[in-house]
DNA sequence: AATCTCATTAGGCGGGGATT
DNA sequence: AATCCCCGCCTAATGAGATT
């Protein structure tokens, strides 16, 4: 288990995966993340950093996935990452405290997926720290803000209404637009976009939640994981079931498409595929049982040399 | 038919920003 | 500083559908 595994190669104090926690919210979308998070956390490399983290995603799509019962955060008294699993427990819920961006783009991508109705599938399978009550009283708002046409009102959380929207629509430190959008011009011209699409409505590539929204924060640049290429999209950065069938030559197809650059452009797309690509820290992992396996697969857009 | 489960809706309440 | 008003969360009531 990539729990046990954490705590015995680096053990992590209340304290500090306390500071983890809060600098992974209030960095999770910088280009740097990885670098203010070792930074706010004493005592941690910045390795342990990016390790930590691997095993929180890890973790995440285990349970995503099913291979595991939801753990149950003892908020008080837990004393590391090191959690004990009880089986048949729930995840407590944020009762009484505010959404957080993150839960608001779960829920999102919740809607998305699960469609309007579908709060107890949202809640199960997205925004796990909400019941479905409080999914339900959150997209009730949600709604009514969208109706609101109020020009006085405030900004709200609400207003946020694509997952990746703050992202896309406002590049950060100094990143110019045309690097997000690729050597193929828009995305509305990027042909790997809509095969990706495809593959998400065949069930080829998962859209996991949180961890998506983790990937999809670095869609603002380089990270220290990867620091010479940028995500093709943001959902790029999701899982992709290699029990699929097919999956090789969803690559291969990959491959295909991105290796011509669109005429009179620079730069290269290419698919990661973290099998045999060992310099992406985020490492396959193998659960017994139903003899599923998964692994990570990242596409990205690789940037042509400054000239 | 009775009961149970769950989604939806309306309204109350507290917090906090905006205004005076 | 006081007040107003918006925002966001929660709870209770209600209704619809499923189950016994």
């Amino acid at each position: 288990m990539s729990l046990n595994r954490t705590c015995n190669s680096s053990f992590w104090t209340k304290e500090e995966d306390k500071a983890f926690e809060n600098a992974l919210a209030v960095f999770s979308g910088h280009s740097d993340k990885f670098l203010k998070i070792a930074a706010a956390v004493p005592g941690k490399s910045l390795q342990e950093i990016i390790d930590h983290y691997n095993v929180l995603v890890e973790d995440v799509n285990d349970i995503e996935s099913g291979k595991v019962p939801l753990p149950k955060y003892e908020r008080m008294q837990s004393s590391s990452s090191c959690r004990s699993r009880s089986s048949g427990a729930g995840v407590e819920r944020r009762k009484g405290l505010p959404w957080t961006a993150e839960e608001h783009r779960s829920f999102l991508q919740g809607l998305a997926k699960h469609g309007k109705g579908d709060w107890r599938g949202i809640s199960r399978n997205f925004v796990f720290s909400r019941t479905p009550t409080q999914v339900a009283s959150h997209a009730q708002k949600y709604y009514s803000r969208l109706n609101d046409n109020n020009a006085k009102r405030r900004k709200s959380i609400h207003d946020v209404t694509s997952v990746g929207a703050a992202n896309i629509t406002e590049p950060s430190q100094g990143q110019k637009s045309d690097e997000l959008t690729g050597p193929c011009g828009g995305q509305s011209q990027w042909p790997i976009a809509d095969y990706v699409t495809e593959a998400f409505d065949t069930g080829m590539l998962s859209l996991p939640g949180s961890v998506t929204n983790c990937m999809t924060d670095a869609i603002e640049g380089p990270s220290a994981v990867n620091p010479e290429k940028f995500p093709l999209v943001a959902a790029l950065g999701s899982e992709l079931n290699s029990s699929f069938p097919g999956v090789d030559e969803f690559l291969q197809s990959v491959e295909d498409l991105i290796i011509v650059p669109a005429e009179g452009t620079s730069g290269v797309c290419h698919g990661v595929d973290t099998r045999t690509s060992p310099s992406l820290s985020v490492q396959p992992s193998v659960t017994g049982g139903t003899g599923m396996y998964t692994h990570p697969v990242s596409l990205y857009w690789q940037r042509a040399p400054l000239e």
